[in-house]
DNA sequence: GGGATGTTAGAAAGCGTTTCCCTCATCAGC
DNA sequence: GCTGATGAGGGAAACGCTTTCTAACATCCC
C-alpha cells in the first residue's frame, strides 16, 4: 500500500554518480575523478569532454562518499559562546560567508559557558569528522579541547591557546581600543571611571579588565577595588553590575563594558535611577555590534572587527588544513581594536569644557559617520 | 622533511572501526551494526557483549560511511531570513537543542532575502543531502524551493506551503497577538493607530499587516492608506518607515510594528523628534525578542514563541523523515501568539485616564512579570 | 521421526568516491 | 632499431558501514 516508489522522482533512486559520467564520456571513472578534483595530469581535450557530460548528466559528487573515501570533510566547526548575544551572529555570518566561498560548509555550536554541553558539542563536532575547528569563545576551559588537540586537529583560538604546531591565535589588541576609550573619557574630564568585566573566570575577560587597570594607570587615574565589577556580558550582568556599582560606591562618572551586552544593561540599570546617559553618567561598550548604534542614546564603543576576525580564522583553518596553503608557519594573527564614539559619552556634568573639545568636534578618536 | 607521521595519536590513523569491535567481540561486523543501531533480534547475552567490546575499544560510528550506505545523513536543514536579526537566533538555539536530542545535526544558512543566496544555499543542503529542511523565514520565493520540493525532501514552513504530502505548515495565528494589541490600545484610548509592515513581497509581511487590519475594523477604527508603511524587518528600515509616517501625515499616537526590531527602529527615530515614547507616541513590537525588555523604555509586543515553533518544527520533519513517527499525517502546526505589555504603550497625552485604568493595572492582556 | 516453520547470526554485496598501481604508448638517446 | 625514461589513463582496491541473503540450528506438529 501507498506510494510504490517506482517514479524517477524519488531522490533515494535519481541520483546520477560519476559512472554514469564515465559511461558518457568514454573514460574510466579515475579519469573522471581526476578532472573533478583538477587534477593536472588530464589531458585538456579529455578533460573537455569530461565537462560535457557532467553537464549534459547533471551529475554532483556525493559529499558523503567523498568525506568517507578522502577523510576531509570539508567542514568546519566554529565554536562560540552564546548564539543569542548578537556579536556572534555577526561573527557567523562573516565567518561562514568566507568559509562557503572556500567550499566548506560550517557546523556551528554554543557553548553557552557549560562543561557538559561543550564536551558533547567538540563530540559531534569530532563524530562529523570536521576539518578543523575555530574556537572563538570569550575563553574555555583547556581539558575541553584537549581532545581536539590530542588529535591534531587543526584549531584556531582567540587571545591564547597551547603551543603546538597545528594550533593558530588570533591575537585582539585589546590595549589598543580600550586606551583610546580610557583617554576619550579622561579627555572629556571624567576621573572616577569604572569597569564591568566578563565572568573572569573566561581569559579574555581578565584580559580586557588588565587593559583597562594598564591604560587607566599610563594617566595617573587610580583605580580603587570598588570601581571594577565582575558582569557575565549578558544585559542581565550588566543590569546587576551597574545597581551592584551605585549601591557600593555610588554613581562613578563614566563607565566602560566588557561588551555592548553589557553596556545595554547598565543604560537599562541607569534608565530606572535619577542618573541619566550621558549628562550624568558615561557609558562605553566593547564590541560594537550594529545594534549598538540604536541604543538610545547611540553607544560609544570599542569596534572589533567581526570580518577582520573571521578573516583572519578561515585564513587560519586553512593554512592547517590545506598542505602548502600558507607558506609561513604563521602563528599568530593580529586583530586591532578602536574606539568609535557615539553619543553615550559626554562632559561629566559641572565640568568646563575647557580642556577638552565642544561635543560635535574632534573627542579624541574616530567619530561615527 | 616535516613530520613522519608515524606517531599513533594522528588522526588519520587511529580510528578504531566496526571491525575491531567485531573481533573483540566475536561476533561479525553485521552484528555489532545490528547492536549500535538497536535492532531487537540480536540475543540479549550477545548485545551485551559487545556493547562491552564497544566501550573497550572506543568505538565511534562513522558517520560518513553510515550517511554513504544509508542514504541518510542525519541532518536537518534550517532556513532563517538572516542570523542577525536577533529573532532567528533564538529560534535557531532551540531548533538545535531539539534536534541533538534526537541526534541531527543542523545546518543553519540564511536567505538574506537575496534569490541567488538562497539558490546556493538549497543546492548546498542537497549536496550534504539533509533529511529535511525547515524554512522558517519570514516568506520565500516558491520557486526557489521547487527543487526541494521535487525531490520529495520533508519540508515545513511557516504560515504557507505547497500542499504536497511531506509538507507541513506551522500556522501562526497572528490575528490573536495582534487583536490583543490593536485592543490594548484602543482601551487605553488610542485612535490613530499607524502599522509598519514587512516587505510586502513576503507573505508573512501581508498576513501580519491583514491581521492589523481586520483588528481594527472589528473596532470599528479606520486605517487610512497613509497609516500603513512598508517597513524591511530591519532597525534601519522601522527608522525610514517612522520618519516618512511623521514627515507625510504627522505623528500618530501608537504604531504598531512587524517585528522587535523594526521598532527599535522606530524608538530610535522618534528620539530624534520632539516626540517621547510612550507620552507622546504609544510603540508595539512583534515577536518578542530577549532584547525587547532592555529597551528604553521597555517594548511592549506581541509575543511568539519560539520554543514553540522549534518544537513544531522539529517534529514537523521527524514525522515526515522517520516512517511511522507521528501516525496522524498531521498537516498544519498551530502557534499561538499574546500580547506582553511593557512600559512603551501608554494612554494618549490628553486623554483623561476615565475608561481605561490606571497604568501598572490590568491592561488588556499579560503584564510583564 | 521427519518435514515444515521460526529464529538468530554470518557472509557478502553494495553505497560513490579517491588513489595506488600498473599498463601501454610515446619519445629521446645511443 | 633497441632500451629506458616519462606520462597519461584504466583497473581495482580501499574507505566503514547497512542490509539482504543464506545457512545453521532449534522448535513444532502430525
Amino acid at each position: 500500500m501507498g506510494r510504490t516508489n517506482k517514479g524517477t522522482s524519488n531522490r533515494h533512486h535519481a541520483a546520477v554518480n560519476i559512472h554514469d559520467v564515465a559511461k558518457r564520456a568514454r573514460v574510466s571513472i579515475a579519469t573522471v575523478s581526476r578532472v573533478v578534483n583538477r587534477i593536472p595530469t588530464v589531458d585538456e581535450e579529455l578533460a573537455k569532454r569530461v565537462w560535457k557530460a557532467i553537464d549534459e548528466v547533471g551529475y554532483v559528487p556525493n559529499t558523503q562518499a567523498r568525506a568517507l573515501v578522502s577523510g576531509r570533510s570539508r567542514i568546519l566547526g566554529l565554536i562560540v559562546s552564546e548564539i543569542t548575544n548578537p556579536f556572534f551572529p555577526e561573527l557567523v555570518q562573516e565567518f561562514e560567508n568566507l568559509a562557503v566561498a572556500q567550499g566548506y560548509e560550517v557546523m556551528i555550536g554554543p557553548t553557552n559557558y557549560d562543561a557538559a554541553r561543550t564536551e558533547s558539542l567538540i563530540r559531534r563536532m569530532m563524530q562529523r569528522s570536521v576539518d578543523g575547528v575555530a574556537v572563538m569563545t570569550f575563553g574555555i576551559e583547556e581539558q575541553l579541547v584537549q581532545k581536539l588537540v590530542e588529535q591534531e586537529f587543526p584549531l584556531v583560538f582567540v587571545d591564547a591557546g597551547p603551543d603546538l604546531p597545528n594550533i593558530r591565535v588570533l591575537k585582539v589588541n585589546y590595549g589598543e581600543g580600550i586606551r583610546e576609550a580610557v583617554q576619550h573619557l579622561a579627555a572629556l574630564g571624567h576621573r572616577r571611571i569604572a569597569f564591568i568585566s566578563g565572568p573572569l573566570r573566561m581569559r579574555t575577560a581578565v584580559t580586557r579588565r588588565d587593559a583597562f587597570r594598564k591604560s587607566m594607570g599610563e594617566l595617573g587615574l587610580t583605580v580603587p577595588d570598588a570601581s571594577i565589577v565582575e558582569g557575565n556580558h549578558t544585559m542581565e550582568g550588566g543590569k546587576a553590575a551597574m545597581e551592584q556599582l551605585l549601591a557600593e560606591s555610588g554613581p562613578p562618572t563614566a563607565v566602560i563594558c566588557s561588551n555592548d551586552m553589557t553596556a545595554i544593561g547598565v543604560l537599562h540599570a541607569l534608565d530606572e535611577t535619577k542618573y541619566r546617559v550621558p549628562k550624568d553618567v558615561s557609558v562605553v561598550g566593547f564590541d560594537d555590534i550594529h545594534l549598538a548604534q540604536f541604543m538610545l542614546p547611540p553607544l560609544t564603543t570599542v569596534q572589533m572587527s567581526c570580518k577582520a576576525l573571521a578573516m583572519a580564522a578561515v585564513e587560519a583553518l586553512r593554512a592547517g588544513i590545506e598542505p602548502g596553503h600558507s607558506k609561513a608557519a604563521k602563528k599568530e594573527w593580529p586583530i586591532p581594536t578602536r574606539l568609535v564614539v557615539r553619543r553615550s559619552t559626554d562632559f561629566p556634568r559641572g565640568t568646563l569644557p575647557a580642556l577638552a573639545q565642544a561635543p560635535g568636534g574632534q573627542r579624541g578618536a574616530a567619530v561615527d559617520e
